[in-house]
DNA sequence: GGCAACGGAGAACGATCGTTCTCCGATGTG
DNA sequence: CACATCGGAGAACGATCGTTCTCCGTTGCC
């Protein structure tokens, strides 16, 4: 088996695994079985869990932003109605069979500040969803769109862990409900 | 030793311990040696790890609150300011040497599903910490206090998670200004 | 004093898991 | 064919940890 296909299914294989049972409740070879990768291959790829994890969050910050922006784009060129799209989107993410909240809020939980490499790659996802927040709020007729940003990010953040958490069943019409009181208070 | 005093001992132990360096990051042993009781009381105590987790979840459930609580009455009568002191009381908390997040959305990303014993702990703490807000709001002028509360809960949600991430050093004075707008809107 | 119950200290046990090592067959090259 | 290289399968190793067990001193009761 070549390397690049040993790495997607290494990758495919830890986010199912790792997102659905959680980083520490799954082991390295049951991650290398479901890929059906070699010991050999899989730490001549990563050469330590640590690394795969890191490489699990890394791709899956990739699909998830790429998973949102296609549900923003297909709400058309409102900018009001982009970022409100955010919401419907986490409401439909949370109604997914497998939700189980945000990979990154809960491998922070789990790891903590032990690892540099995890803590680097989950800062990064939450960096790049809120660049993306003051993105869709600059196209919005307001005179402090990162502030707008910013109440939009906490309201995006508090929905998915109230969601996982299970507190709040329609977390994410809640967080919409509200992003449309920001949004009238914001404009110009 | 006596069993209460055991108890106690465990429990400021596992605090402190469990908070800091995360649940699974921590022996039974370790809590155990700090806290100066042997492994037969501990036992006796809590007849597994899961249960002495839940446990001190449920007195840092009490603790907490209550610091919530004393924070939002020392802000007098104003129901307007006894909500945003809520935003207040978390920048303290979050500026604090060994704020590691919250205990619960960290304990959740560790355990997730696989404990009811805990995922009811958490549980009943994030009612709790809504069922508070929901309090708070239903003393203020607005015509629909328990969406205002779901908003403010979002936001308070949503603050600890960047505030613990690192994503957002002003986490609190970003939500506070957005509750501000919240209730704005929302006063009768 | 004799004895039974208790509990402290910590070793022992069994399971899990990350990581490395061994064995061996396959493959490509002279 | 001879040989060297590679990589797959999975055993082995070492560490950690939750839980239980053993040993032994103390205490309270008759």
């Amino acid at each position: 088996m070549e390397l690049a296909e040993a790495s997607d299914r290494l990758l495919v294989a830890a986010e199912r695994l790792y997102y659905t049972r959680g980083i520490a409740a799954v082991g390295i070879d049951d991650v290398r079985a479901e890929a059906g990768v070699s010991m050999r291959r899989l730490y001549q790829l990563y050469p330590s869990k640590e690394h795969l994890v890191a490489a699990y969050l890394d791709a899956r910050d990739v699909r998830w932003r790429g998973r949102v922006a296609a549900h923003v784009d297909a709400a058309g060129d409102d900018p009001g109605e982009r970022l409100l799209a955010v919401f419907d989107w986490l409401g439909l993410w949370f109604a997914e069979d497998d939700f189980r909240g945000c990979a990154f809020i809960n491998a922070f939980g789990e790891i903590g500040g032990d690892s540099p490499l995890i803590l680097a790659a989950v800062r990064r996802h939450k960096d790049l969803f809120r660049d993306y927040l003051v993105d869709l709020a600059r196209a919005f007729p307001t005179d402090a769109p990162e502030v707008l940003a910013a109440g939009i990010t906490l309201l995006a953040e508090g929905a998915m862990t109230v969601a996982a958490i299970g507190t709040d069943p329609d977390a994410a019409a809640h967080a919409k409900a509200t992003a449309h009181v920001l949004l009238d208070a914001a404009r110009r």
